[in-house]
DNA sequence: AACGGCTGAGAAAACGTTTACTACAATGCA
DNA sequence: TGCATTGTAGTAAACGTTTTCTCAGCCGTT
């Protein structure tokens, strides 16, 4: 009846006093308060320790304090260089403080991404840094119920009830279809991930059209589904080619899709960047490395989860409250665009 | 005195036995066995629950239970695609059969992991996942003493105490070494990352000199220091074409490097595959779309990330021993690679 | 009507910690 | 010598669960 659990494991407090002997409460004190116990004492209950091989049961101490010193991060994917960067990040900065990290990815499903928030807080997660805008109303409900500090990170994001940590992507993207203004273009196309529970497409999405629509310019617009990957980006491609082959400038969404545009351009013998101009969004390690290197916004990610990190610890241990903070990005200049050809001007 | 931890949160079952007017015990029959409990009495419970909004505390679980459903993995980084494919597919795997999973990058850093390992399993992790060959001494001891299942992920490594998941690195690196043969070339380099506490480009490089030796050739080996950028397969590439210029061929051991070599020949305006063949490792997502399409070896790092949380799932709940597994991986055959220049054969 | 079996719920113990409180010895001081 | 003070270790309670054991009540059978 005794060892319930994973029989064998088990060498508690108990054992290690009754070996010393001690009473439990000066093994705890020998391995938490050192300095208030005996030096002879400390030394010979260090030993017994050692020899039964004792290590702390993590329940019983977090039963007993409140804290188990651990972050949950949710993010929809690990596969792609953006979030593994920024996970990368968090992970660095709670491994240097002493804490651990959950990990646990929800896809783009946003009817999931409940049960990952949730199943982290069961496992004892103090604090939740989740990527991306929450949306979900059952998670915010939660969230609003239950004293659990929530992150949202790499989306900056004005007005959410949350704090948010990162990039204003529409801002990102004005800036990367001005400049495409800026070489003349006049018919510039976007290609879009999936919108659907993607608050970072989604911004990505609107202030392309919103600028165009500033300007007076139709807008083109290819929302991939149901995928990111490369190939996506080239059928998207292609389909711009057939029904709007006056178009000059491509934008994307991320680099990925960017890659499948100037795969498919290698493909069909179009020039880039004589006859069409391209630019991603990320700059992710390989895009200098591409057929053409491609011109681009370097996003911080990894300081984003740096910072993300530090700040729910700030919070969990000293109370500072979670501030939402907008993180710069750099248009990336490389060979993938130039001024518009003359024929689109004749076109236009 | 009451609530010493994080005051507020604590809503526990004895609040909602009160609510609802039962015992506790009733309380958790309705939570864990519902069969077992009265159809009336199991509503009022639940009412009373939701409207406390009670979540169950992990800590008091895991130590009644002795469980924690929670794996540990421990990755040198996340920021690199082979990495965080593998690690996507652990986790997707994990949250599936619901586990959660604690993920801890160590870096390449060997007298890290250790106290990564202990971390985990100190936060209640049941079992690790470490990639790469475990060869810590303190880490082997601790295991060796702990009742903790680890698995070795990537790497297949024959002899080892502990299981294996993965590749054989070194056939691998025979594969290509022998295509390479198999084209001509006579004069073929290496660029390795560093091999310090890296097992899997220890076993590259060997598997590259014996192979060499086998056939009677020279070998010329680079071993970049201190990093596995992009920019450090260039620097590599550049050493070699000062001190041997009559090298046909480099293989790399990661893609990365390849790109490396890639981008300086485009600079030094060397044709490839015409003048030079170039091999990566790995197949990362843009190994096809860069300036010249590289020549790889495909590694199912997901597959082998999700078998290998189902082998570490199996063990914990049915006791299934942890075995070794190798994994196929297939060469990729793209346009970085032809046959030796005839200008070669003359040198040799 | 008496008895046995069954259903379902409560009481209480146990999981492994940490720590407030208590107790005791040794020391310093008058 | 007597008393206050300090240092150090032990006792016991509490953290929130789950589950065994017990028992009350009910039904069906003889």
């Amino acid at each position: 009846m005794k060892n319930k659990g994973r029989a064998g494991r088990g060498v508690t407090v108990h054992d290690v006093a009754k070996l010393a002997n001690v009473s439990i409460a000066t093994v705890s004190r020998v391995l938490n308060k050192p300095e208030n116990v005996n030096k002879e004492m400390s030394e010979r209950v260090l030993k017994a320790a050692a020899q039964l091989g004792y290590t702390t049961n993590s329940a019983g101490k977090a039963l007993r304090l409140a804290r188990t010193r651990t972050i949950g991060t949710l993010l929809p994917r690990l596969d792609d260089p953006i979030f593994s960067e920024l996970a990368h990040g968090i992970q660095e900065t709670l491994f240097a403080q002493d804490y651990a990290g959950f990990l646990q990815t929800s896809g783009y499903d946003n009817t999931k991404i409940f049960d990952a928030a949730f199943r982290l807080f069961n496992r004892g997660a103090e604090g939740l840094l989740v990527f991306g805008r929450v949306d979900d109303e059952r998670l915010l409900d939660f969230i609003a119920k239950n004293p659990i500090p929530v992150l949202q990170v790499y989306s900056y994001l004005e007005g959410h009830a949350l704090p948010s940590v990162g990039i204003d992507n529409g801002r990102c993207t004005q800036k990367i279809a001005e400049l495409m203004l800026r070489f003349g273009h006049r018919h510039v196309a976007l290609i879009s991930g999936p919108t659907q529970g993607n608050d970072r497409q989604q911004s990505r999405l609107n202030a392309y059209e919103s600028t165009m629509r500033e300007h007076g310019l139709e807008t083109v617009t290819q929302v991939v589904q149901p995928g990111y990957t490369i190939n996506d980006g080239g059928m998207a491609f292609r389909r711009i080619m057939e029904q709007n082959p006056h178009v000059t400038a491509v934008m994307c969404n991320t680099d990925l899709l960017a890659c499948g545009v100037l795969s498919e351009c290698r493909k069909l013998g179009i020039d880039v960047p004589g006859q069409l101009s391209v630019a991603g969004f990320e700059d992710v390690s390989f895009a200098p490395l591409l057929y053409q290197p491609l011109t681009t916004l370097s996003v911080p990610a990894g300081d984003i989860g740096r910072h993300a990190a530090r700040a729910m610890i700030a919070n969990l241990e000293h109370g500072e409250s979670l501030t939402s903070m907008q993180f710069e990005t750099n248009l990336i200049l490389r060979d993938s665009i130039t001024v518009a050809p003359k024929t689109s001007e004749r076109a236009a």
